[in-house]
DNA sequence: GCGCTCTATGTCCAATATGACATACAGCAA
DNA sequence: TTGCTGTATGTCATATTGGACATAGAGCGC
């Protein structure tokens, strides 16, 4: 019931050092759904840099602000995967390539 | 393939955020993020009949209810895609499962 | 050193999503 | 018909996320 809920608001204070993988105390479910998030932030931040365009440049595309992006990038907890989806989508990725980072998730997983 | 059906539940889900929905109006990343939606949405309802789960039942594993369960997968405006993303990996879907229904979405007719 | 640019982090509070609840509806069986 | 099960839809109080802002840090050229 609230287990999943507490715990995930519990993790979402400090999940942004490392690989998410070591979240010891997640389920199966919830550290894919981390996981998720962190591959999605990475692709943000890669398809951002590869587009040479600021924090400040993508916030202005997505009518957000350099400081939502920071903390979309670095995977916050108060960052939400639709922002994300959004973000990936202002830059005109093709959901195949969303696809291809959500596709990598599941590989590792033994800890 | 599904165009016209998801236009109808897009139009039925009261997505856009001022007139009667119309899915020609809507930018190319926005149509995207609205068809990503719907293809989740669809995904939950899809799986969770394959279970045999009723709605009742995805919503307690989730910790959730069963009126929003029924509002994800009528891709309600108000349901964000963390939540339809926990409704399948609460399922046991794989981030490769989750990256076929995202693959499908590709681009509709351009305005 | 300074100034500039980009990024990180923290705090506001308005906007939005949430679960819970009530209730209506659809289908089916007795 | 009634009763039961599952789904749809609307509302609401509370929780969470949003953009905005301030500010600090990192890197770089001067």
């Amino acid at each position: 019931m609230m287990d999943s809920e507490a715990r995930k608001r519990l993790e979402n204070a400090g999940w942004t050092a490392g690989d998410a993988a070591d979240f010891l105390e997640l389920s199966p479910e919830e550290a894919r759904f981390v996981e998720l998030k962190l591959a999605l932030a990475a692709g943000v931040r890669r398809f951002r840099e590869k587009r040479g365009w600021t924090q400040a440049a993508l916030a202005q595309q997505l009518g957000s602000s350099q400081s939502r992006v920071a903390k979309m990038e670095a995977a916050d907890g108060s960052v939400t995967l639709d922002l994300m989806m959004r973000s990936l989508l202002a830059m005109g990725i093709m959901p195949s390539e969303i696809a291809k980072l959500i596709r990598k998730v599941e590989s590792h997983k033994a800890a």
